[in-house]
DNA sequence: ATCTAATCATTAGATTGTCTAACGATTTTG
DNA sequence: CAAAATCGTTAGACAATCTAATGATTAGAT
C-alpha cells in the first residue's frame, strides 16, 4: 500500500517547494530589484518574441488581467515593449527592450549566484539527484 | 570544469520551483480559501503551540510586519487566537482555534489530493529519487 | 455576407502579501 | 538605574492576485 507514502511524500513536497520558493524570492529581492513574476516574464519573454499577454499569463499560470497589469507595470519601467500584432488585431506583441535584456542579464547572474555558491559545496552524485528530480517535479506540476 | 553545470542546474532550479510553486498556488486556491501563507501558518501553529510573531515571521521567510497582518488576519476569521504570554509580556502567544485546526485538516486533505493523484502515476524509482532530492533542496535553500 | 459566438485585452474594484521606517512597550544588561 | 536590545504594531507604499464586466476584433455558421 503506497498510500500512505504518496501522502507523506506529497505533503513533504508541498512544503518543500514553499520553502524553496519563499527562499529564492529573498534572495532575489536583496539582490536585484525585480519580483519573481517580472523576473520570469523577462525570461519567458526573451525566449518568445512577439508573444501575447494571453501567453504570458498562460506561461504565469495567473488570469488575464493580472498578466495584463504585470506587463504594463514593466512597460512603465520601460522593460518591455508592446506593439500591434498585424495579424491578429486583438493582440499586442510583447517584446524586451534593450534594458529589459539587459536587467535579465544582471538578474539571471545575481540570482544564480547565490544557488551556484550552495551548488559549489554538495557532492556530484546529490547534484545529478537533483538535476533528475526537477524533471519528475516539472511533469508533476505542469 | 562543473562551473557551466551548477550554472545550468541552478537556473533550471530556479525555474521549476518557482513554476511548481505556482501550480500548487493554483490548485489550493481552486479547492480551498486559503492562500500559500495561511496554509503554512496554519501548519506551523499546529506544530507550535504558543509561538510568537517573530517565529511565524522565521517560519515564513517575511518581515515580522508582514507576519503581524496575516496573523492578525487570520484571528479575525477565527482560525487563530492569541493570547498574552505569562513570561515575557512583550510576546504574544498564537494558537489555533477549533475552526482553525478543522480548515487546517480540510486543506491538508484537499490540497494533497491532486498531487497524491499524480503521484500514483509515477513509477516508485521515481517518487524515491524525488523524496531523496527534498533533503538536498531543503539543505540548499535553509 | 452577415449575424452570432468566441477570443483577446483592459478596466474596475476588492483583497492579500510584501517591504521599510518609526514607534511604544517590555525586558535585559552594563 | 539607565541604556540597549527585543517584540510587536502602526503607517504608508506598492505589487500580485482574483472575479465580473466591457470593448474590440476575429471566426464560424447559416
Amino acid at each position: 500500500m503506497s498510500n500512505d507514502f504518496d501522502e507523506r511524500l506529497a505533503e513533504e513536497l508541498l512544503e518543500s517547494v514553499f520553502q524553496a520558493s519563499r527562499t529564492f524570492r529573498r534572495w532575489m529581492r536583496e539582490d536585484i530589484s525585480l519580483s519573481v513574476p517580472q523576473f520570469r516574464v523577462l525570461s519567458f519573454v526573451n525566449r518568445n518574441r512577439d508573444c501575447s499577454v494571453e501567453d504570458v499569463a498562460s506561461y504565469l499560470g495567473v488570469s488575464k488581467p493580472t498578466a495584463s497589469k504585470i506587463v504594463e507595470n514593466m512597460r512603465l519601467k520601460n522593460l518591455l515593449y508592446r506593439t500591434e500584432n498585424g495579424e491578429d488585431r486583438r493582440k499586442v506583441s510583447i517584446g524586451l527592450t534593450g534594458k529589459g535584456l539587459k536587467v535579465l542579464e544582471e538578474a539571471r547572474l545575481k540570482a544564480v549566484l547565490e544557488l551556484k555558491n550552495r551548488l559549489s559545496k554538495i557532492d556530484q552524485q546529490s547534484k545529478s539527484l537533483l538535476s533528475n528530480s526537477l524533471k519528475i517535479l516539472a511533469e508533476l506540476t505542469k
